[in-house]
DNA sequence: ACGAGGCACGCAAGAATTTTGCGTCGCGGC
DNA sequence: GCCGCGACGCAAAATTCTTGCGTGCCTCGT
């Protein structure tokens, strides 16, 4: 399924309007890429069909909605069984207040992005999620002070 | 900026959807939360001047794009600055392969998440971004190996 | 060299969605 | 008890999206 796709300058143009505004219209898109609104259409739903756009959605602002305090949690497990992998990969995508999690390399196994209301509830979900998993050896959790930068974009080169 | 406003559980679910795929049409959100097309409109319109929702975007898969590897940096700088830090939000703000970046408490000042072609430009992007910065005191690169859970919302109480 | 096929494009008609104006209803304050 | 505010639904109007069609360009094969 990752079956990636070619992609001339203005299928980058296009693509580095869109991750950062969605709404724009395909008329408007097309005036800036130099297309005509359904030859703008027609690349869009090629970018769906192929798998590269996933898709859309809102973005909220965390301030607003009052006390959103990310957390960044670095976890280590004590074995490497594909089995024990997976159930913590499953219990990451069903818990809606993580937000990112990754696999990495080094002395740490995992790294997770979530958002609670306070250090308290944050305090809490890492307890739930990883102190109660009998395969975490040990995590460490960093509370977010400030957001500086929150996005998904993926850099593309343009040229 | 940040000015919390009530929201009703209709509003939490509309949230909700939109977090999820911003593209359904007014019609067939409000037959999910029980509203004509044109009260979710004034809902929406409402989120958007309030400063709620900040924008829709498009959301790319990694994957299709060929070799996209994210990266979570730890950075720790010597001192604490308001100026300094300030330069180093504006960095990390200008450089578009830096998707996320959080102020932190504990041994850690920042943690960056960035994505680049492989490691080594992962390096290449750190030591420039990092290794270039006299006030950055020491930094640990750690890059991912598989990303299992990506996505920007956040979680609505819903009752 | 030249013609056939494929691919992407622009244009325009048709369909669908969004936007806006208007009348109604329910609630709280005077 | 009445008035005004806020939110709603409905429907018309405006805008946007979708789709069919004809054209041009590039490539490949004859």
């Amino acid at each position: 399924m990752p079956r990636p796709i070619p992609l001339d300058d203005i299928d980058r143009h296009l693509l580095t309007l869109i991750q950062a505004d969605s709404t724009r219209g395909l008329h408007e898109l097309g005036e800036e890429v130099g297309l005509s609104a359904s030859a703008v259409q027609r690349r869009l739903t090629r970018y769906r069909t192929s798998g590269l756009l996933r898709g859309e959605v809102a973005v909220l602002d965390p301030r607003v909605l009052g006390g959103a305090m990310p957390s960044i949690v670095l976890v280590a497990l004590d074995r490497e069984s594909a089995a024990l992998h997976a159930a913590f990969h499953a219990r990451m995508l069903a818990e809606p207040r993580v937000q990112q999690c990754y696999s990495i390399a080094g002395q740490w196994d995992y790294v997770v992005v979530h958002v609670t209301e306070g250090l308290a509830e944050s305090r809490a979900l890492s307890e739930r999620l990883f102190l109660g998993d009998p395969n975490v050896r040990r995590y460490d959790t960093l509370p977010a002070v400030e957001t500086i930068k929150r996005g998904l974009a993926l850099p593309l080169p343009e040229e």
